[in-house]
DNA sequence: ACTGACACGTGAATC
DNA sequence: TGATTCACGTGTCAG
């Protein structure tokens, strides 16, 4: 675990932050830079070099805030077995339909504990068996209805359908 | 939402529908593609070509996979926001924080909705109050014990400290 | 014309 | 040593 760690610290971590700091400097190799005033006012002469300085830098800002991502969702995976890049994803991918299912799961559970909640509350009430379900709802979980409506019925991502993209494809 | 569907669909999606069939076919444009036997027996003369023409294969396979991974994010994630690379995984990022977060209040409800279920029931019984909790899980909810001992306790994923990754980093 | 996003090949570094 | 992974610069195509 902590050799992995460690093991791992100059393959795309390191680099990364090699990156932040050439981003601030101008001190990368200087092969073929910009000779101080060549991508604005005159372009005349060579066709290669002028057009595409301003791309190379473009591109490693794209590089890096991919790279970022990357790093970030790193943090939020608990369980990452390789630092690759390829697999940072498929850790993720797997974490996301654990949770998903699990998600499924509490509600599930959710939906059986208020359901025999309401068996238990009924025949000391005397509302009918429907109506009742809001009402201890309303008066016992103020919270819950804005819950349940802001989380499940905007988005309601437990009832997708799951095509098990990793296994599918590889 | 359909016509960004339509016109990121050259975006990363065919191509990599073209890498996917170039690499079962050889047809691909041939520049300098291995003379037949060039990698195993006789690398004798050139010294630029025998070497990275083993890297080139490898680093597309590299490519395809990476590009496969991404693509099977996108399909675990119902909110896609932007076709881009980095825009798939700040969603899923977005995505996954929200799954936890729902993830944690789901389990305080039930924490909370259970306490009250024994709370109803205990009046009625003759156990005491510590000890029925177990006893009233065990019968009424078999599957239940299961998967909190092999989900919540193993990996314990929702009492992680969350540190925002997207919204720090940018 | 110009920005943004991509795949590609290549040298270097890692194990 | 040889395989794997990475960052880099470049050409290209779409909006």
């Amino acid at each position: 675990m902590e050799d992995l760690e460690q093991e791992y610290k100059n393959y795309w971590e390191t680099t990364m932050f090699f990156q932040n700091q050439e981003l601030e400097f101008d001190s990368w190799p200087m092969e073929e830079a910009f000779s101080g005033s060549g991508e604005s006012s005159s372009p005349d002469g060579a066709a290669t070099s002028p057009a595409s300085s301003k791309n190379v830098v473009s591109e490693r800002n794209r590089r890096q805030k991919l790279n970022q991502r990357l790093f970030a969702l790193r943090s939020v995976v608990p369980n990452i077995t390789k630092l690759d890049k390829a697999s940072v994803i498929k850790d993720s991918i797997d974490y996301m339909q654990e949770l998903i299912e699990q998600e499924k799961k509490l509600e599930a559970e959710i939906r059986e504990l208020e359901s025999r909640s309401v068996l238990l509350e009924n025949p000391m009430k005397d509302y009918d068996c429907v109506n009742n379900i809001s009402e201890i709802q309303l008066q016992n979980f103020p919270d819950r209805n804005v819950m349940r409506s802001k989380k499940f019925k905007q988005t309601d991502y437990s009832t997708r359908v799951q095509y098990s993209p990793i296994e599918v494809l590889e």
